[in-house]
DNA sequence: CCACAGGGCTACAACGTTGTAACAGCCTCG
DNA sequence: CGAGGCTGTTACAACGTTGTAGCCCTGTGG
């Protein structure tokens, strides 16, 4: 019941232990023969390694974690599905942990001490500041995806957030908005991110010479439904209301349509809204969402070859930053003829 | 940098290795004095156990795998953060995979062969039916939520299925509904869920009196947007279209809505619809959903309790069915005033 | 004063794997 | 014919932990 090990294997093949493990890992030289002996017996035994052994042995588990702030925002799960995929072709495990965006919980897993047997980690940091993570004392490989701050010691993946922003500025003037809202700007230490995405706004609003009114940049805490709610009804109760909101997530653009919704107000006839994230209900809301969409399998894929090229060529080398692509995707929410993605 | 070990703890305090294995794991009988050393000891060094070597030795590795059909589906990015959040309380970790609905892919993980260093598994099976299951080798605990068929020899937890689409339809009847349609009916191998659901349909159905219309059932092969899209797309091509929709997710759901609003209907003046699920989304639809809400926190924590149970109270008690609650939250789709949940 | 209990501690052998070193046997070449 | 070089194989010692068995004390009761 147990599993089979190499001894009985060996056992059974007439060989020696260290014959079956090097059959077993295509390693050293076998003679075809004893090699088809061998893996007749481990058909037959139904032999699979033990994981635990063989780390114990190398050092290498085969398992990275990746750690995000909330499983549940359905970006960090698409990436997570991404995350998977890239790791399984690559033979590695993925064990998900959930940090809710607490700084302590992403420090210890940055530092690799949520489970001593993960041989690197990918972070998605929130509330983690690079003085914290200064003098980590364990150094587990780190990779961290669309960071929080330049300064962190480890491997970036992310994307060109200003030039998106840009972008998704310059739709929005094309069609003739001229008062365009952002949501997504915290109240405070705001992370390279949030910085990077309303330098792009601001690039394209002052390149197409339109005053920028800070009255419509509302602050706002967490990327929910919530909060892009409640900042579309602080937009709505100004006395010259926004003719366009850029939104820093899909969730926080969901909220305000819905905000907008119950305001009375169409979308986008009276208000044209953007996006940010490309999820996948956004193809589906009524209406679909024009939105910025990082490729995802991109990123999951730079990551997990990042992580593994520090894990096997080691640690020491200069700390880089990989920039995956993105794409615009025009639906219905900013009124361009429905494309129906 | 490489982690303290057991030995250098025992060394700089001055005792055995068996004795700092015991203070670790606060076993054995240890004079307070030299447990305060081996503390201290321990902090100096940040000592932390090898999960491996641990693993080896007592063939428990902490470690519990949940697989779910698609990580991208809202349901189950919910439901996983749930699952992670229950074993955390208990101590252990969860390695989530992605199983694609693929049936070889679930035998595989429902074996164990995952990774031989999981202790027991959680599977949401889709494509598995009993007859593969019934000569599994290797006996990894195995917990089904929500499973497919009552025949597989697994513990199982579920909801009352039957009895929650018995309060959906009772809903929609109440308001006046009375050709309503049932979206999630897959064409062929209906899964014990799906008949479980209807049944309880039909049996709403049949206690107001009302004839059943087999036209309204039309046949979906998965439970995305884009299968509830097109279902609704059907339903409206018919000469006598429903007034209502019970949705076996909420995905269909959302996915009926969009194609009831391009087909230039009013929800819920036009067509009620009901889903199944209660994601997170559904609040913020617009309008937001009517949807069955299944308990994800009690369904999380009843798994992780069982599949615990059976790793340590050992394996061969007979299967149980565990029952989780559900609620029947009633919103705006389905026309009452709207409450914002 | 001896036997014995039991508290507090330690030595040793596993768990299943892999890296290292080495060993036969054969062939080739000087 | 001996040195050297391959090829295929094996013995052995780790990796860090924990279970078992047993040690040395000190104190107590006969």
């Amino acid at each position: 019941m147990a599993g089979a090990r190499l001894k009985d294997v060996a056992e059974r093949a007439g060989v020696s232990i260290k014959t079956v493990s090097n059959v077993v890992r295509g390693e050293g030289r076998v003679a075809e023969q004893t090699r088809r002996r061998v893996l007749h017996a481990i058909a037959e035994l139904d032999y699979q390694p033990n994981a635990s052994a063989r780390h114990l042995r190398t050092g290498r588990s085969g398992i990275i974690a990746l750690a995000v702030p909330e499983l549940v925002a359905p970006y960090f799960a698409e990436l997570a599905a991404e995350v998977i995929a890239a790791a399984k072709t690559r033979g590695c495990t993925v064990l998900i942990e959930d940090t809710g965006g607490d700084p302590a919980e992403e420090l210890r897993i940055a530092c690799g001490l949520s489970d001593p047997l993960i041989d690197g980690v990918l972070l998605s940091p929130l509330g983690l500041d690079e003085t914290m993570l200064a003098n980590r004392g364990r150094r587990v490989p780190l990779v961290l995806l669309g960071e929080q701050s330049y300064e962190i010691p480890a491997d970036h993946v992310l994307i060109d957030n200003s030039a998106a922003a840009r972008e998704a500025t310059e739709h929005l003037l094309r069609i003739g908005r001229r008062r365009i809202a952002v949501i997504g700007q915290p109240p405070e230490r705001a992370h390279a991110t949030t910085v990077q995405r309303m330098h792009g706004f601001l690039t394209a609003l002052h390149a197409a010479g339109v005053p920028h009114d800070p009255r419509l940049v509302p602050h706002t805490r967490e990327f929910t439904r919530a909060d892009g709610a409640a900042a579309m009804r602080v937009l709505l109760a100004l006395e010259d209301p926004p003719d366009a909101v850029f939104c820093f997530s899909d969730l926080l653009a969901s909220g305000a349509m819905r905000a907008a919704h119950e305001h009375g107000l169409r979308v986008p006839e009276d208000l044209a809204v953007v996006g940010f994230d490309d999820i996948q209900e956004s193809r589906y809301s009524v209406p679909s969402l024009t939105t910025v969409s990082p490729d995802k399998q991109e990123i999951a894929e730079l990551a997990v070859d990042a992580v593994l090229h520090r894990i096997t060529n080691d640690a020491e080398a200069p700390h880089r930053r990989l920039t995956a692509g993105h794409d615009l995707l025009v639906r219905e929410s900013t009124g361009t003829e429905a494309p129906r993605t």
